[in-house]
DNA sequence: TCGGTTGTTTTGACAAAATCAAGACAACTG
DNA sequence: CAGTTGTCTTGATTTTGTCAAAACAACCGA
């Protein structure tokens, strides 16, 4: 509907090409639903493609999910106590922001600059390839619900 | 069978007390199969307590577990991937390493020190209560095995 | 030491999230 | 356009953990 609605499946069959994965409907489907900056269970995306693709099952997208998070073009996060997220931003290391209130995740830049995140004081030996950070807390609107003295 | 075994009993049983929790048999056995720097989970937790304590189900452990958790006496940690893992270590905001070979978690020392921990450069608001770090590589068993060049 | 209250454990059913397997099908190659 | 390879569909299964209610045990006070 958007005018450059065509533009956007060019430019995601050409990441996928870019993989080596076969340009699907389903995987661009996939990507339509993801807007910048959302973080989507498994669940979220079966519904939201299912509303353009009826024909799509919860397997597809379990698969379709992993095969790009695989191919680097989707990123997998777990916070505890939820389901599996995908959002599309990659290529940097940022963090993530959980609310406790309302699990709502937001992405923030690096602490304090990639070295601290990528060099833990004691090694054992490891090789490091990734380092996971993860804030706890309250987001503004639940701070404001819960405690609105 | 060690002679301070009984010593270890009365100081479990000290720390369920003063967490205003009862002291029940569950309980210190469950104390009881944790080793220093031992990441365990719910199931490994289970067999090893039905080792000494057949009529424990496994219910008994989640609710025991949850318990411990809840007062602040066992920590409960949620690697992607993996079913939670607790461990006895409390009260230092230490991180972990995941072995992406074996999956086994060590623990680490925090990374540059509390402060560059537990505030990200842009908090939105948010109201931050703790923050954790995961780091992901191979441990020197994997990676000696895994590239034996 | 003995009841009474309260919190804990047992038992069994249930739910959510994700994986596996096999056949049908569609996308890329030449 | 046909063949090969990878992807999707369908349905069952597994793993991890939760819920609810009744039986039970630990702690408090007399």
């Amino acid at each position: 509907m958007s005018p450059n609605a065509t533009d956007e499946r060019e430019q995601a069959a050409a990441l996928l090409r870019g993989a080596g994965l076969k340009v699907t409907e389903s995987r661009l489907a996939v990507f339509d639903v993801f807007g910048p900056g959302e973080h989507l269970d498994a669940d979220d995306v079966f519904t939201r493609v299912a509303a353009t693709l009826p024909t799509t099952s919860r397997q597809a997208v379990y698969g379709v999910l992993g095969a790009l998070a695989d191919a680097g073009l989707l990123r997998k996060i777990e916070p505890a106590g939820s389901p599996a997220l995908y959002e599309t931003r990659v290529g940097d290391n940022h963090h993530h922001l959980v609310c406790t209130g309302c699990s709502t995740v937001f992405d923030v830049g690096c602490v304090v600059g990639e070295a601290a995140c990528l060099t833990p004081s004691e090694s054992h030996g490891f090789r490091i390839a990734t380092a996971e950070v993860t804030f706890w807390g309250l987001c503004p609107d639940c701070a404001a619900s819960g405690e609105p003295s």
